[in-house]
DNA sequence: TTGAAAGCGCTAACAT
DNA sequence: ATGTTAGCGCTTTCAA
């Protein structure tokens, strides 16, 4: 035995069995004469045998491991995606495995260096904004998207009601009798600042107000972008009375340029953000916005994969979450 | 063939070599004639062929994969620092599998699911405040803090030089003329609350400044326990005209806090804090802080632990890297 | 330089 | 209910 790792037939040998019924007794699925179940029993525990993972990978032609892709693992939102599905993942005895890919090409060597290996049995996207990178993937691979809608329906994802959060903030914006209503956006190349927008745009002409475009500014999710925007916003005349801002970091910048440029919030300028993200409530003033939750975003992804595994011909599912509005002092 | 895997074994008859040729090939450290070479890589090329992760994890005895075991993976501080080990560790051939465990238990859990199945070969810990875990370890396994000195000196270590960040924000403030420097901490049970706050003391004691035990809240690492604290520093008198925040968190609890008590930042108090979170340019007003590298840790720690993993006999080591001071308008 | 044979630790199929 | 026999796909001896 020496330094060797103990195995299956070191346990068979203790306990007077073939290693067979070793592998009945650790698997559980057939039935073993209790006595001989506990004999194998203590021999696993006298010898403190473990499972090889591998060789249970080699024989099962399974890995028990997913994987986890998006742009970055420290965006708050990511991080949150995962953290839920990497719980869930690991609730159903399967581990996740997470990377960040910043663009196609790093995505791409990503994919080929876990899917065909067979390293991984199943992939979860993080904000897919370009779809084209899953043609590479072996048909029927089972994946599923987190925080974006696919374009083409094939892929299976959970991701936000963006319509309804852009719906949502400007009615919020509306009933506090905001007139002059600015949304400050995501990249437009992304579905979900789309749709976002889409909203925004419906619910102001279901309200029988007009969209006026220069109050539309596109943009990034980063806080300097909502600062750049405000900038560009506080030129129009007369100035908006309100701005939806995509995300939080965005409210953020906004209100610092507002701060800036010596407008009070939310007297004389409102900011709706979208996320809630934990800082939203330390904005000055504290910010109101649409809370993603993100951790059932990913737990909810991972159950969508969980099934796929489980059911690779079943027809791709869309899970669609409400945002939830939280009123704080940013809006008066 | 049909719709079966192919495996070495296709690509040597293709080749017209034995299995093992086609091994050699891969592996590329044997010497393989260039024209069967040649001949194989056409081989593995037509069929797609690609090697099986489990198969060669099962021969080689090894996974090629490492964990990385955090509190959450939600924490902008952790996530940083995965997000850089992960980057390091791909670049190594290494995948890294990333996971959460809120408490002791759940922690105790992870390690015995991953480790004695030799799931992975490797471990890198975030913020390790409760060092008996480790010792259920199996002697020698390959282990690396990040983002915490270890108790004991037997796991190597990246973390920030702590010392030094109480330091540096002392003695910034006494460089603005700053008399009476609040600080709020951390968890106390965490080694780097009680560095930063030996830092804190020493610079004090240096500048030959009284150290007020009044002056000092121990809390958390969220935003409210900076609201908390300073709503208490507030009710001492006179009151503090600096605090040292022990993160970002923490100040921009106590930012908020000053503010609804309507004091001025920085002209009545001036509030520093550590890490540089995305948010802290956002605050009102910008914090000044103590930036750490977390992506430098974590591919520090991912270099450490590579290392360990090709030499386990090697001496453990420690490693401490600098605060760099941000200087925005929170300080005046 | 290449091939043949053995075995990694496990599970599945067949036999008893 | 249990044991025997084959692999899973690969790497590593050992021969040739």
């Amino acid at each position: 035995m020496s330094r060797h790792h103990v195995t299956i037939r070191d346990v068979a040998a203790r306990a007077g069995v073939s290693h067979q019924t070793v592998s009945r007794v650790i698997n559980g699925r057939e039935r073993v004469n209790p006595a001989t179940r506990d004999r194998v029993e203590a021999a696993i525990e006298a010898l403190g045998y473990q499972p090889n993972a591998s060789a249970r990978s080699m024989s099962l032609g399974r890995t028990g491991i997913l994987a986890c892709l998006a742009p970055n693992l420290t965006d708050y939102t990511f991080a949150s995606i995962i953290d839920g599905a990497e719980q869930a993942v690991r609730q159903a005895g399967y581990l996740l495995l997470s990377a960040s890919a910043a663009d196609a090409d790093a995505f791409a060597d990503l994919i080929a260096q876990l899917v065909p290996s067979r390293q991984v049995e199943g992939l979860m996207v993080i904000n897919p904004y370009a779809d084209e990178r899953f043609q590479r993937l072996p048909a029927g691979f089972p994946v599923v998207f987190a925080g974006a809608r696919p374009r083409e329906d094939a892929v299976s994802s959970v991701s936000l009601d963006d319509v309804g959060v852009g719906r949502m903030a400007v009615e919020h914006l509306v009933a506090q009798g905001r007139q002059r209503i600015a949304m400050v956006t995501g990249p437009l190349a992304e579905d979900c600042a789309q749709d976002r927008q889409a909203g925004y745009i419906r619910a102001l002409h279901a309200c029988g107000r007009p969209v006026d475009p220069h109050l539309i500014i596109a943009g990034a999710w980063q806080a300097s972008a909502g600062y750049d925007a405000f900038m560009r916003l506080a030129q129009t005349s007369p100035l908006p009375d309100a701005v939806f801002a995509q995300n939080d970091q965005l409210a953020a910048g906004v209100l610092r340029a507002a701060s800036d440029l010596g407008l009070q919030t939310p007297t004389q300028l409102a900011v709706i953000g979208v996320d809630d993200i934990p800082m939203a409530a330390y904005f000055s003033p504290p910010l109101t916005t649409l809370r993603q939750d993100f951790a059932r975003i990913g737990r909810e992804a991972a159950h969508l994969l969980l099934q796929a595994l489980a059911q690779p011909l079943a027809p791709p599912q869309h899970k669609r979450l409400p945002a939830e509005l939280i009123i704080r002092r940013s809006t008066g």
